[in-house]
DNA sequence: ACGCCGATTTGCGCTGGCGCAAAGAGCTCC
DNA sequence: GGAGCTCTTTGCGCCAGCGCAAATCGGCGT
């Protein structure tokens, strides 16, 4: 097992739902929700159950994936630090819509939804804030399912790497590097394709020297060539 | 031009934005919208534009459709009498992420977002109403999303009208029918699929009598066998 | 009645990328 | 340091459904 996840101090001061807030406030909150350490591969909700708690994730990554009746496997969204998750089923149906489980060792806070709903009676920014992260999401999604109607597997799987380096990139010496560790079948199930298409277009892409991957993680060297690859309408 | 199209005053009342507000305030909130009709084909917002006003449909129904960078077009939703649509750039970017057209006559309500934002601000439930709406919509977003990777094209169109009759389907003596007027082309948008082959899908239906095709509008006559089809796994 | 225009149907050929299967590469844990 | 994993790569065959093109239908306005 890993050594203790450390916690960066300001994750937790600086989470987009707590914008806003007097910082008294924010302190309250901050002190009424419940602090987890997520081991690798923990389990943190299950698709249908009962929704127990409202999550955020303050360090490690945590993978939100959705499993159809048919079986099939769907990649929903990758959470980083900062990031809430398991929120929604407390404003519609109260069952959460999907598995979530910690991709590495991780840090979460969560509430008892009935204390963040009062939460966001008393401060309306709260549900606002919600709103407009819940908001931009949906408008993510709704990106994604133009994408995957409409262009070739190459394009989507280099929007996808586009897209992550945006949410989770860090610099390095040979490039940018994606915090989460992925797997073939991650990014596959991201875009919405193959682990053999998604293994055969990067493998091409590493031959062309425009990310170089290694142990379950991605450098894109070249950001640019990648842009162009995305946008490009046809070959 | 069509006659003056009618509201059911009940419609207006009923808004799922302002479920669970005092009715003195639901009442202020109406009164300070602003009443438009919307004669057939008119251009609401444009994708791209600066976020003017937030709608609420009345009456008829508004198609939201966004075209990729490659001019590919994708239907994003169907909003019927009583939803609210344009309202999510407020609280993201400030910009329509798409367009709106009424597919009829039509009537809508609109507010200045500012006005809008104080609401919400000032009446917490606003906010926790519009978080829940657009949460219920990422959540549909997310299942297309899931479908269009892993399903054929016959069991998303299926699925595409099944979905459809939920939102706006209604009994006449052959079935039941679609209240909007649709296109193939429509179909082939929201399902993620080309003109060609939903029409090819459908004629086939309509020779199996599943379903009647008549100037743009759709009746489903028997929803059993095509829930069958939106199920089953293969052939 | 006629002509126009958008919507729909349908045939045909082609190909992207899926499905299968088997081999290879790394990690981790004894 | 080797056994047993999981993850990855890659060859090969195949087919759903896309793209094109042409014909037909049907509603509407004049």
């Amino acid at each position: 097992m890993a050594a203790r996840t450390s916690v960066d101090p300001r994750t937790i001061r600086t989470l987009a739902l707590l914008a806003g807030l007097p910082s008294a406030t924010r302190e309250e909150v901050i002190a009424s929700g419940r602090l987890r350490e997520l081991p690798h591969d923990t389990r943190i909700f299950g698709q249908g159950e009962r929704a127990g708690r409202a999550h955020a994730l303050l360090a490690g990554c945590v993978r939100i994936s959705q499993v159809g009746s048919d079986g099939e496997e769907m990649l929903v969204r990758l959470i980083g630090a900062g990031e809430i998750f398991g929120c929604v089923p407390f404003l519609t149906d109260g069952l959460y819509p999907a598995d979530a489980t910690a991709m590495v060792d991780s840090v979460e806070i969560s509430w008892d939804p009935a204390d963040l709903l009062a939460l966001m009676r008393r401060q309306s920014q709260v549900a606002i804030n919600m709103a407009g992260i819940i908001g931009k999401r949906l408008g993510e999604a709704q990106e994604r399912l133009r994408e995957l109607a409409t262009q070739s597997a190459e394009r989507r799987i280099a929007r996808t790497l586009l897209r992550l380096l945006e949410q989770a990139g860090c610099r390095d010496d040979e490039g940018v590097r994606i915090a989460f560790p992925l797997r073939r079948k991650d990014i596959a199930d991201i875009a919405g394709t193959t682990l053999h298409t998604a293994s055969r277009t990067l493998a091409e892409w590493d031959r062309r020297r425009l990310l170089v991957s290694r142990n379950q993680h991605l450098t894109i060297v070249s950001e640019a060539e990648l842009r162009r690859i995305a946008e490009r309408t046809a070959d």
